[in-house]
DNA sequence: TTTAAAATTTAGACAACTCTAAAATATTAT
DNA sequence: ATAATATTTTAGAGTTGTCTAAATTTTAAA
């Protein structure tokens, strides 16, 4: 069993090497994990030793086969518990992180089990990322952002890049939910920003925005 | 908000007082929450700098009304927990304290009161015991146990004194369920074992399993 | 290619919680 | 009432994970 602060290093640079490719440095974990340098090179030896992590001095670390299986079920747990709080709790999804947060550290195997057929095995969390099986595996989700569209090409909105409390309130704001068709009407090169239209309104967004919108079945 | 070693001594300093009466010795203390007795006592330091308990060298503590309610509020998220998973994910009541155990310690009102409102605000867990609502109140338990009915009197079978794994799985082998009615046939003086009967069958049980068995509205 | 800047690691310390062994206090049995 | 025993506390140390400040290594620039 690992601790919390193990699982939390490990599931930080499973998702800082899918973001920045392999080698993970030092500087990198301690932003995202809000702490110090110094600190992460103590855990990195730390899961070195355990054969989480290959780590060598001054070049960053990246996981061991073992390392990654256990990010990912730290993951899964994660997705899992934000599907419930979302579903089951009729949270809004900008809540639901911190709290998955503790959730996610909670051992039982059967806990986790139960919790996905409860939830009926959901394949995405409510943000639209893939909820890893007890193998770690996950669906193809294969994503288009909105900067990759063209003008008159449409697709469902099913994830976000930026998962932050404030961008998803924005798009509560905007009434921009999983699910919604969205079609793309306009491109002003002046700003780079985008006229896109749903079912139920039209509006315009930045290019900043249009980034962090991950569309399905574009066409 | 406190630490979850510090919820852990809150909880099991007020069970303790429930269960022995006003002053709880540190060994008292030491043999639940299986530690050591110099642990205890560093902790219990702690917890009267923070005014959650009073104590004074070699007498004990008792919880102050900050103390009191903070553990209330631990017990509510156990029971809550252990409600959830017996209702909604299909845990046997025999599984679900060590898991429970560990949901008790996530930090969120509004999960505990969405919670609550999912299972429709239960008043008992699945062991029978109170649930406190969020100001740390009880519903009234008036309950008896089979050592203290008379032959021919019956009850609603609604607790158990011993939530102890083996117990429970004894009372699941001789089909004993919370809910059963149970009528008192005969109390065979040479040993105190007690027949019994359900709606679907009669057993004898030992006065030791009658002595850990709750009823209520016995006539 | 040497120097300046940035990134990383080491050394030493601290906080929370635990332990063992020894000392102090309380309880009990004679 | 005193001795023996049991309980509780203190002192000192270990573990995990964090930090600051200083030293080292790498990278980028002149």
């Amino acid at each position: 069993m690992y601790s919390q602060a193990e699982e939390n290093y490990l599931k930080t640079i499973y998702t800082l090497e899918k973001e920045f490719g392999n080698e993970v440095s030092t500087n990198l974990i301690a932003g995202k994990i809000k702490t110090k340098a110094s600190s992460v090179t103590d855990m990195l030896k730390k899961l070195a030793n355990k054969e989480l992590v290959v780590y060598k001095k001054y070049q960053g670390v990246y996981l061991t086969e073992t390392g990654r299986l256990t990010a990912l079920k730290v993951i899964r747990k994660h997705r899992l518990w934000e599907s419930f709080l979302v579903q089951k709790l009729q949270f809004s999804w900008h809540e639901v992180h911190d709290i998955a947060e503790q959730l996610e550290h909670v051992k039982s195997e059967a806990l986790i089990d139960k919790l996905d057929a409860f939830l009926k095995f959901p394949k995405l969390d409510p943000h639209g990322d893939p909820i890893p099986d007890a193998h770690g595996r996950t669906i193809l989700n294969k994503t288009v952002t909105i900067t990759d569209m063209k003008i008159g090409s449409a697709g469902v909105f099913v994830g976000v890049r930026d998962s932050s409390a404030s961008f998803l309130k924005y798009l509560n704001k905007k009434n921009l939910a999983l699910g919604d068709k969205i079609k793309v009407i306009d491109i002003e090169p002046f700003d780079s920003s985008y006229h896109i239209e749903t079912k139920t309104h039209r509006l315009v967004i930045t290019s900043n925005v249009a980034e962090n919108l991950c569309l399905k079945n574009v066409k």
